[in-house]
DNA sequence: TTGTATAACAGACATAAGTCTGGTATGCAT
DNA sequence: ATGCATACCAGACTTATGTCTGTTATACAA
């Protein structure tokens, strides 16, 4: 009646696929897992499960539907994609926004996305059309790669502390470095990821 | 028996509770939705969930538990983050993959991301580290940057299609070209997406 | 052999959760 | 008033889902 399985081996399978299924849409049911594996029988879906909430491979909620899910949850969010920021408003360009983009982030951190203008960073790998994704936040450290409001326009460079002003450095022989006076710069944040799209 | 409430109101702040439960953790239950609104009775839950479906705002499984669902907006999927990719085996790689990452796609297409390695492709801003969302397919143009099986390495390059052989080009001064024979290279798929994350 | 462990099955029970029928109260337009 | 819509409540029914008890089969070690 029972073909023998290798010990393990259905559970791995098990496993993967209520990941897949806990990340992509919906934690399954013991029951949407039997009929995945084809069991005659709940209780080996069951088995299975308990065995890896056992292992520290899944966590559940007692008694709930669909109470499965990972240890701990990638956290994806949905960061506003801004055209270009002008002076006085990343607000402002928060409202009018090109629209969401998905990011893993752990939650608590204001980020958006805002797409690159001009070759200033093509050495750092950063293009024109990219999108950088950017942590809001008012200071960094030397040798970040920072967006400022300098001027009435924003830009994205290498930020450089020196002993009484800051630098904001290209990635690029062709431009030169910025030296703004304090009052003329406003650091909105640090650039977390970049991304470029090929298609679309 | 009924406090008046301004028509929709209530409805709005289902919304916003269910949406948030939805991309958070979980689709609540109806009744989860009834105590998290202290009503007395689950229809009234119910009715406004429904309601809320009638007006396309969500949509739900007809029967399923926790079957609530934000209509396809996002258009977001997870795709499996390789480590690399060797002989024989993308379905291998995919089942053993390091994690999965968000990406927006309009749902129908196989897409797997894959960590580079090496600076070949400097030139196009794709830098070791990176990550690039690869769409797979059999065939791709001229000039599309595609990843390749090429021996028992998967490869990134630009490809150029020639007469009668294709020829793989790097986008770095310092690496040349690989003109395979057509029994030696596999086409995995065309990178729609490159990636970079400067933190973690 | 015996005992133990794993994998799977059979059939049920208990509860969680979706669904339904009908009712009350308030506001608004006719 | 009448009719209609919205918001809400009561209580039940049905299905989905989690849980339990007990059984069979294979592999391995003492």
């Amino acid at each position: 009646m029972t073909p023998f399985t290798p010990p393990g081996e259905t559970r791995e399978k098990v496993y993967r696929f209520v990941r897949r299924r806990i990340i992509e849409e919906l934690p399954p049911t013991v029951r949407e897992v039997q009929e995945a594996f084809r069991f005659r029988a709940v209780q080996t879906a069951r088995q299975h499960l308990e065995r890896l909430v056992a292992e520290g491979r899944l966590v559940k909620a007692q008694g709930k539907s669909r109470g499965y899910r990972l240890p701990q949850e990638p956290g994806t969010l949905f960061v506003p994609l801004l055209g270009r920021v002008q002076a006085g408003g990343l607000r402002a360009a928060i409202e009018e926004c090109e629209g969401y983009i998905p990011v893993q982030s752990r939650g608590s951190e204001e980020l958006f996305g805002l797409r690159v203008q001009g070759e200033s960073m093509a050495g750092a790998g950063i293009l024109p059309g990219d999108i950088v994704v950017v942590r809001q936040q008012g200071e960094a450290a030397s040798g970040d790669i920072v967006v400022a409001l300098v001027g009435d326009e924003a830009t994205i460079k290498k930020l450089r502390l020196r002993r009484n002003r800051i630098e904001l450095h290209p990635e690029n022989p062709d431009f030169a470095p910025i030296i703004p006076r304090a009052d003329e710069c406003t650091l909105l944040g640090k650039v977390v990821e970049v991304r470029r799209y090929l298609e679309g």
